[in-house]
DNA sequence: CGGATTGTTGAGGATACTCAAGTTAGGTGG
DNA sequence: CCACCTAACTTGAGTATCCTCAACAATCCG
């Protein structure tokens, strides 16, 4: 069943396709429901589909040899993943997991050379998606590498507002169920310190917490924590 | 001058490409050597050109709002740098510096939409290219998150040998000027902490150090500290 | 109403940073 | 060729940050 070319409008995958370019692509793909909880694709495992988020939220996670896990990035609406093979790669190099109920696009992988052929500004894009994401994973290394923890943690808080932020009356909700746990994983430490730093911004009203929850209600008092302008004593 | 052909043979970017076509790309490019020490392109600047490193080393670096600088990655020959126009950038986002003498093609950075569109495998090139670049953050970033400062140098350590390694006697020399400084860059530490590494190493005898220098004598050793199997107190 | 997952908080201690002096190597100019 | 000067490096001492360990509290779900 063709899927209708509104749902993907403004996705900047599709930047500069001709409408039936689209429809073209979107021929290829099918439609998915990913319950929340549920495993996308794992890391490791035979990578033969490629993904466009359409609706919900995903994470992208990484287990190292020792089995310490780290959060990859968060996967938002119009975002690609899966696309192992521009990477030239034949498995996932992560998991993706729907953090909430999500919908996603679906093609086959061994449509994308095809794709890539026919459309060439699909390979620009693509280009570009993953440009973003170097620079966002440069960012956080950078981060990671010169940052003190109260300092990333701010960082990873405001840029999780930035792309999964909802407003709302006294702040910004992020949108998606978001564990401290999963913040340590962002951001190299432990979900005790997180809990720790919480605990002290919730009491300067900086933030709003709750079990899986987070509202940012004074993003301009984090910006100046994240840049190490606010002496923040944990 | 048109550049001869043989000089880039077997290079990633030109991968899949006819003679015809490289030799296209190649008319529109300029050589240049740039001796150590010398800044190719600086972070924050107009990026008005892009570069493919033909010989010799490059350092990217990013210096923070405080003024810590962090080493983004090493350029080896056949990498390709400066592509900001890829990631939908105008400005540089890191310094690149000349680590040993080098020589570079220089191509106007106006040519890429133009190279992109004329040849479309230039963009799946440019795209895995960048992958691959995404994937060495990615790993840095996981080792910043997971692994105490050992591990991270004995990694920084290995990855330096594979990319830029010579074979020698009695083990593998890094190729080009290397000073602690960078290597804490590298890995998020401090000189001194790289110092006090670097000297129990080389009383175990698994490298051997100097001003600037470094040779790795044990690498299987290092890849057992890399993963956190042996001991290795500081 | 349990059981499980998630989060809180405290105490103690290790890792690695900062501060501080020195030492060595290499390049430069006389 | 030697003396000097600077950049790179070494090493020590003290300490802050943040992790680990531990116990408990709250929230959600079936």
């Amino acid at each position: 069943m063709q899927i209708d070319r509104s749902l993907v409008q403004g996705f900047d995958l599709f930047e500069g396709m001709r409408p039936d370019e689209i429809d073209d692509m979107l021929g290829q793909a099918t439609s998915r429901r990913y319950p929340a909880g549920e495993i996308v694709f794992e890391q490791g495992s035979d990578a033969d589909q490629f993904f466009l988020l359409l609706h919900g939220r995903l994470r992208a996670t990484q287990v190292t040899a020792e089995g310490q896990q780290i959060v990859v990035r968060v996967i938002n609406p119009g975002d690609l993943c899966g696309i192992a093979r521009a990477l030239r790669r034949n498995d996932y190099p992560a998991t993706a997991t729907a953090a909430a109920d999500s919908i996603a696009l679906v093609w086959p992988m061994s449509a994308w050379d095809g794709l890539v052929a026919a459309h060439p500004v699909l390979a620009i894009n693509a280009m570009r998606t993953i440009g973003g994401r170097l620079q966002e994973a440069q960012t956080r290394m950078r981060e990671l590498a010169t940052e003190a923890v109260e300092r990333r943690v701010a960082h990873a808080v405001l840029r999780l507002a930035n792309q999964a932020g909802k407003r709302e009356e006294g702040g910004v909700r992020i949108d998606f169920p978001l564990s401290k746990q999963d913040i340590a994983e962002m951001t190299g430490t432990t979900l005790h310190t997180v809990s720790r730093i919480f605990t002290a911004w919730e009491a300067e009203g900086l933030i709003e917490g709750g079990r899986q929850k987070l509202k940012v209600c004074d993003p301009h008092e984090l910006v100046l924590i994240g840049d190490g302008l606010k002496p923040g004593r944990l």
